[in-house]
DNA sequence: CGTATTTGACCCGCGC
DNA sequence: GCGCGGGTCAAATACG
């Protein structure tokens, strides 16, 4: 049996989950990076007025990322219907992100089950993902499809597959993040004093060089390559998130003033289409 | 023609 | 050592 006749199943896949990526992405450890036992985010009123805290501190103080309740915390802003329905439904998505528990973290990956609703799933983030490979799993009917963030210079990774047990639902692995993301969080030029000395990446990523700088600065515009493009306050979830979680007292309001596709910023690779407009984001949070 | 996707080949870790 | 399975590579192909 073919998955998704009426719909190419790569296509389906991307477009899908595109959105409900970038939620994520931007939480992320890498697994392999020296990031990983580092905090990604720090924010003003964890910085204060000491310099020194200015960037992250990889020690066992440091904020070491989301946990899972944490983004549950930030997924139950989301309008629940008050019926008993076993997930929240975005009706103009076309998809619902399972209840409690379909959200998992092993080994600073995630896995988010997503329930569709039916429908073609026409959201973006404005990232880009490149398939670099799919794979058929033994025992299941299934393939599952590996992106990468089309950004040379991230290694952001997702893998999406379809539920054996229920062809509507999606299980999307997220591993790493967007490092282009955390770049308008430093600023560059100066010469790195405080560096996480955890290992050094499997691979050679110039990206991780923003993280050695040791000024930090509040969430603002992500910024992918170059911190002079800066300009105002953005609104992708994906900038969001990560201040919801420190502020979860703030974060319905915080969203619903984020997100607009006026305010989209610049994606890496491409300019905005109408078509990647967040409107999962403003819809879902 | 440049870019994205497809897909078989290849690599590597793991269990037997 | 060998086979298996997951993950990645890269040439071929499709697409805008």
């Amino acid at each position: 049996m073919e998955p998704l006749a009426a719909v190419p199943w790569s296509d389906t896949y991307n477009t899908f989950s595109d959105d409900h990526l970038l939620t994520l992405t931007g939480l992320l450890h890498d697994d392999d990076d020296a990031t990983a036992s580092s905090p990604l985010f720090l924010l003003p009123q964890d910085i204060g007025d000491n310099p020194a805290a200015k960037f992250p501190v990889p020690s066992g103080a440091a904020y070491l990322g989301p946990t899972i309740e944490d983004i549950e915390n930030a997924l139950s802003i989301a309008p629940r219907p008050k019926d008993l329905q076993s997930h929240t439904h975005i009706s103009h998505t076309g998809f619902s992100i399972l209840d409690r528990g379909s959200l998992n973290k092993v080994e600073h990956k995630y896995s988010l089950r997503i329930k569709s609703c039916g429908g073609n799933m026409v959201a973006d983030d404005g990232y880009k993902w490149r398939k670099y490979g799919q794979k058929s799993i033994k025992n299941s009917p299934n393939p599952r499809s590996y992106y990468r963030c089309s950004n040379p210079r991230c290694s952001a990774k997702k893998q999406v597959e379809r539920s054996i047990e229920d062809p509507d639902t999606f299980v999307i692995t997220y591993e790493g993040l967007h490092l282009h993301f955390a770049y308008p969080f430093f600023l560059m030029g100066q010469s790195p004093q405080v560096q996480s000395p955890t290992k050094k990446p499997k691979t050679i990523d110039p990206e991780p060089e923003a993280y050695k700088s040791p000024t930090f600065l509040p969430p603002g515009p992500p910024l992918p390559d170059d911190p002079k493009e800066a300009t105002g306050p953005q609104g992708l979830l994906e900038d969001m998130v990560p201040w919801m979680i420190r502020n979860p007292s703030t974060n319905h309001n915080a969203l619903s003033n984020s997100s607009s596709c006026s305010s989209h910023r610049s994606p890496p690779l491409s300019p905005p289409s109408p078509s990647t407009c967040p409107t999962f984001i403003a819809s879902c949070f």
